[in-house]
DNA sequence: AACTGGCACTCGCGGGCGCTGAGTGCCAGG
DNA sequence: CCTGGCACTCAGCGCCCGCGAGTGCCAGTT
C-alpha cells in the first residue's frame, strides 16, 4: 500500500545522491525532503527498497546508493521533462546559428551538447539510408575506370571509382555513360537511398544489353554506399568531463576511453533508437544495460534527429550513472530538436 | 672537467626515474649503475645539476627528479637509436599488411603506434599540399552549378560545388566545360598541388574570353583545397593510456583531453617537422616546450612520413614527460618508415 | 496493520603520534 | 678532487582512538 511513498523515497534518494554524491541516510533525507513520516519509517522502506534491489549500502552503517535498477525505476517514472530555461535556449540558438556547412553543424552541435551537460557528447553523421538522393553523376577517369558521385540532400557527397568494361572513355562509351546516368537519375532522384537502390535493381533490364553491365555497376556502387551506413562517422566532444567520473579514476576511466575509440561501439549506442524508449522520445541506457562492458559504469542518454519527420541519425550524451537524468534528457532532446530544425532548411 | 660524468649521472637519473617513477637518490643510483665513484661525489654532482636546473627535488630529503630541461639535455645527447627488436618488427609488418585502403592504413597505423608505445598516438592524413594531382574533373550539376572533383595520387578525393556563369548545362556550356577541363588536366596532372596551382594561375589568359571565367573558377577551387591543408584530418588512438599519466589524475588528464579534442592544437604539433630536430629525424617537444598549455605535463615525439622522399604528413606520440624517450623515438621512427613504404606502392 | 520513538550497535573517516629510512649538506682527511 | 662520516630533515606508514552518521530491531501508540 505504501508503494507510492516508497517511490517518492527512491526519487528523493536519487536526487540527493546526484546532488551530494554521498550515500544518503534516513535522517539527512528527511532534512531535505518534507516527506510526512518519521526516520524509522523511511528506514523500513529503505530496507524494502534494498530487498527489491533498487538501492544498496556501500558499507554497513553507511547511507544508501541507487543501483542501476534503481536509476532505471527512477527514469521510468519520469513523465514530463521541464523545458530548457530561456537563457539556455537563446544560448543554444546563438551557438548553432553561425554554422556554415554540414561539418560545422555537427561540430558545433556536439560541442554545445557536451558543454551544456558537462558530459561526453556523441553524434552520428546523418545516416545515408535515411537521406534522399539529389543527383547521381558518372564520369570517365582514365581508361577503363569510371567515377560515380552520389549527392544527397543532407549535403553529403560520396564518390567511388570502379573499373568497368568496355572502355568508357571512347566517344561511344561517353554516350553510354550519359544515357545510363540520365536513366539512373530519373529513377533515383528524390527517393530514399534504400528505395532508390531497390528501384534501380531492376533498371538494367530496361536497357539494351550493351548498357547493362554499366548500369549494374552503378547500382552496385549505390548499394555499397547503403551498406556503409554502418560505417557512419561519429563525432564526439567533451571527453575531458570524464575526469569527474569518480574518485577511483584510473580504473574507471580507462575502459571508457577505450570504448569511445571504438566507433563500432559508439554506433551501437544508436541502434535501439527505433523503439523510442520513453514517451519523451529520449532513450536511456543505464550502467550494465549497455552492451559494452567498458561502459558498465556509465549511462547513455540518446535520441534521434533529422530533417522533417525522418530520423537521420542519433545524438547522445554519456556520463556516470550518477547523473541528473531529467536535465540531461532535457538538454539532449532540446539540442536534437534545434539541429533537426536547422537541417530542415 | 667532470662534465662527462655529470652527463652520465643525469642519464642514469632519467633512466631510473622512468623505470621506477620514484625520485632517485644518490645511494640507490649507485646500486643500479656502476659509476666508478662514491655516493658523496654523486651528491655533489647532483647539487650542481640542480643548480643548472636539470633536476629538482620534490621535497627536502627526497631524491631528485629530472626537469623539462633535464629531459631535454638527455634527449639531445642521444646519438643513435637502437632498431626495433625483430619480434616487434614482424608484428608491425603483420599488422599493417592487411590494410585495404587509405583510411584503413591510417587507422591501423595509429592504433599500432598507440599499442606499441602505450601512449596516445596522433596521425595526420597525408597532406594535400604535398600530394600530386592525378585528375581533375568538372561536371554540371543542375542549372548554373558545376562540381569540381580533384583526385590526388594519395587516393584522396576532394570535391566542391560552385555557382558559375553562364549556365554550363547548355550544349555550348558542356563544350566549354570539356575544353577547360582538358586544359586544366594537361597543366596540372602529375604536379604537386602547390605547383599546379601556380601553373594554372596564368592559364585563363590562354583561353578565349568566354572560357576565362570558368577556368578562373576552377583554379579558385584548387587553391581553396590547397589552403585547406590546414584543416587536415587528424586521427588519434590510445587515449586510455592517459590514465597512467600520474597519481594526481583529474587535474592532469583533463587539460590533455581538452587539447586532444582541438584539432587545431594537434595539427600544430606537426608544424615544426620541417626542421628535423634530432639527427634521427625524430623531433621531441618536452613539457612546457609545447605551444599549448594543456600539454605542459606531456611530451610529444613526432616525425614525418610520406611516399618516396616527400614528407606528406606527420605522425606522433604523446605521453607523460616521464617516458622512455629512446624506445618511443625508435617506435615512432620505425612505424613512420613502414607506413611510408606502404604508401609508396 | 502501520507508524513512531528509542536504544544498542557498527564502522568508516579523520586527526594525532611516533617511528623508520632514504636522502641531504657539509666537513675534515686522504 | 674525491671519499667516508656525521648530524639533520622529513614524507610515508602504521597505529590508535573518538566522533558521528547510519542501521536494525523492538516495544509502544494510534
Amino acid at each position: 500500500m505504501s508503494d507510492e511513498r516508497r517511490r517518492a523515497i527512491l526519487r528523493a534518494i536519487v536526487q540527493d545522491y546526484v546532488d551530494t554524491s554521498e550515500p544518503v541516510g534516513s535522517k539527512s533525507l528527511l532534512e531535505r525532503h518534507a516527506l510526512g513520516v518519521s526516520a524509522a519509517t523511511v528506514r523500513n522502506d529503505m530496507a524494502i527498497l534494498e530487498d527489491e534491489g533498487l538501492i544498496t549500502a556501500p558499507h554497513t552503517s553507511a547511507g544508501r546508493v541507487p543501483t542501476d535498477a534503481g536509476y532505471r525505476a527512477f527514469v521510468d517514472q519520469i513523465e514530463m521533462l521541464r523545458p530548457l530555461s530561456s537563457a539556455q535556449r537563446t544560448a543554444v540558438a546563438r551557438f548553432l546559428e553561425g554554422a556554415v556547412d554540414l561539418d560545422d553543424v555537427v561540430d558545433r552541435t556536439v560541442r554545445l551538447l557536451a558543454s551544456l551537460t558537462r558530459k561526453v557528447a556523441v553524434m552520428q553523421y546523418p545516416s545515408l539510408s535515411r537521406s534522399r538522393v539529389r543527383h547521381v553523376e558518372v564520369l570517365a577517369v582514365g581508361p577503363g575506370r569510371i567515377m560515380v558521385v552520389l549527392i544527397l540532400d543532407t549535403g553529403r557527397v560520396e564518390q567511388r571509382i570502379v573499373e568497368v568494361e568496355p572502355d568508357p572513355s571512347t566517344p561511344a562509351g561517353q554516350e553510354r555513360l550519359v544515357r545510363v546516368r540520365d536513366l539512373v537519375n530519373e529513377l533515383a532522384v528524390g527517393r530514399l537511398l534504400a528505395d532508390a537502390s531497390a528501384e534501380l535493381a531492376s533498371a538494367p533490364d530496361a536497357l539494351d544489353p550493351a548498357d547493362r553491365d554499366l548500369a549494374r555497376c552503378i547500382v552496385a556502387v549505390l548499394e555499397g554506399a547503403l551498406v556503409e551506413q554502418r560505417e557512419e562517422r561519429v563525432v564526439l566532444a567533451g571527453t575531458s568531463h570524464l575526469a569527474r567520473l569518480g574518485p577511483d579514476f584510473p580504473l574507471t576511466i580507462e575502459p571508457v576511453l577505450d570504448a569511445l575509440e571504438e566507433h563500432v561501439v559508439l554506433l551501437r549506442l544508436f541502434t535501439s533508437l527505433g523503439q523510442e524508449g520513453s514517451a519523451n522520445g529520449v532513450a536511456v541506457s543505464i550502467g550494465h544495460e549497455n552492451a559494452h562492458d567498458g561502459l558498465a559504469a556509465t549511462s547513455v542518454v540518446s535520441t534521434g534527429y533529422g530533417a522533417g519527420d525522418d530520423v537521420l541519425a542519433g545524438i547522445a550524451v554519456l556520463g556516470p550513472t550518477r547523473m541528473d537524468y531529467p536535465s540531461t534528457m532535457t538538454s539532449v532532446r532540446a539540442v536534437a530538436r534545434y539541429v533537426s530544425r536547422l537541417l530542415d532548411t
